[in-house]
DNA sequence: TTTATGCGTATATTAACTCTACTCATTCAA
DNA sequence: TTGAATGAGTAGAGTTAATATACGCATAAA
């Protein structure tokens, strides 16, 4: 079966499963096909998937049947709304957003600069070809309060949730550092690399840190917070790379855990809290 | 033009400028073509966009030339990145990756519950046709530790950066809340709605709050952080939902301002602090 | 030199899709 | 209850996109 047959029977199947039916003429607007063309679609994914599609005449609609299967498609909600996410910025052409009937919805909205197509692009290419590049950069450093080229290995990136990073080898400091994407300005000149990625221990390394419910919580809400983590016996086990543990830190609040009143604004907290500071103790050092 | 031959050249022009390069069989096994018709597609998108392509001989390869224009998309670095962390997740058949030569990456995990897929399908059933809807939900209420059937009417969704809620009305405390979709463990029983999406002035209202670099830090470093949320006259306004206020709050980590030593933990505070606090003893009123 | 890889192109053939036209069922407003 | 509007299905003729198969050409590596 053509690829472009395909998806549109894998649309049909979307639709009906998280819109609630579909009519011939989203086939058409979404795939641009002719009319005829959008009812063999539907006939075939009848063959396809027999007894999933009933058509409503009151509706003029079909709809998902009442023993609706997903064949083509394993329906998850957490890859509905991140579409859903998406649908909301511009589209770049990956993938349109599928999505008609999408309910009222907002984000959060986090403000910050952009990060440069240019920059980015760069970067990539220096990571993919074991290169490192030159970048213009604005670092927070008080010794450098204006932006300074400088020379980097780059080597991954990452994100805290909130930006983007480049792992990077500095040439300056000669140590492995995460650069804010957005503070890159411009780059130049590739140049050969001072570091591998394999030599990036805090990247590749993983810290296994041990949450448990705030012991300041009554015990039912505990139990609660056990299961929001998928804790077993009251612990959860998460694995992060080192190079992360300061974010993580950061965005579940466990640097605040005694400075706030409400335990319910910090609802875990490490167990193994020693080593855990340990571990942070060696990102700086 | 077909649909199919578009989004394939769009897949060409795609890899040219994020993966540095392209062959024939890069496009046979995304969209399963004949080698003709890879080769016939090649000099389509030459054709479309003259000048874009070069055959490297040496390295066996299409790449991007020197004056390389994009016609057909429009890349973004935020795009690529987000198609970056939907990489990592299974796809459902939405969109599939392009990423080819995607760099070494990661992202912060986030330890939690998921969403059931069927409790998500219904809420936005209800919400689509504004219905209430039984929910079988567990919440931190002291009084309620155990999982409560309850009625609600949604109307929105809205996630906080970490989880996301359903908006409703709530039937037993008769106000607008925020319900944890993690937190539904079931669904059952439509019906009559007891409120509409526009009663829900905490939704639908606005507050600007307006941030500025927090003054314990250096002229210099204020400087950067101005730059990093695009502040006019050393001030940025951002317009939020009412209903999003309290998690904004705590996504800043604004409310912990004082009680960090590091001011670069806090990189921004509120100017507009007495409006804010106001905004925000309403919500919970 | 030989071999393998990757591209391009020519042929004939097939399947996918379009255009046009006509029919049917349902809803809604006159 | 009639007529218009909407949305679906289908049929026949024609077009285009794509296939399979085949052969030639350039480059890099064995």
């Amino acid at each position: 079966m053509r690829w472009g047959v395909e998806k549109r029977l894998e649309f049909i199947e979307f639709r009906l499963f998280w819109e609630n039916g579909i009519n011939r003429s989203d086939i058409i607007n979404q795939f641009g096909v002719s009319v005829p063309q959008a009812s063999m679609d539907l006939a075939q994914y009848e063959r396809k998937a027999p007894g999933n599609l009933l058509y409503d005449k009151s509706a003029k609609r079909y709809k998902a049947s009442a023993k609706f299967k997903p064949m083509l498609l394993k329906p998850d909600a957490v890859s509905y709304l991140s579409h859903l996410q998406a649908a909301g910025k511009p589209r770049d052409g990956m993938a349109e957003s599928w999505l008609a009937a999408a309910p009222d919805f907002d984000l959060l909205p986090m403000p910050h600069r952009n990060v440069g197509v240019a920059v980015l692009q760069e970067i990539l290419v220096a990571i993919r070809e074991r290169r490192s590049v030159e970048i213009n950069y604005q670092s927070m450093n008080e010794q450098r309060p204006d932006p300074l080229w400088r020379r980097i290995t780059p080597h991954a990136i990452g994100s805290d949730g909130m930006r983007w990073h480049v792992r990077s080898f500095c040439h300056i400091d000669n140590k492995f550092k995460d650069f804010l994407l957005s503070r890159c300005l411009n780059t130049r000149e590739f140049g050969e690399p001072l570091a591998r990625s394999e030599d990036d221990t805090l990247w590749h390394e993983c810290f296994t840190v041990k949450l448990v419910p705030n012991p300041k919580l009554s015990e039912s809400q505990q139990g609660i917070i056990a299961q929001d983590y998928g804790m077993k016996d009251g612990c959860a086990e998460v694995c992060i790379r080192r190079a992360l543990l300061y974010y993580f830190r950061k965005r579940l609040r466990l640097d605040i855990a005694g400075k706030v009143d409400n335990p319910q604004e910090i609802p875990v907290i490490v167990d193994n809290k020693a080593q855990f500071d340990d571990a942070l103790k060696d990102i700086n050092a």
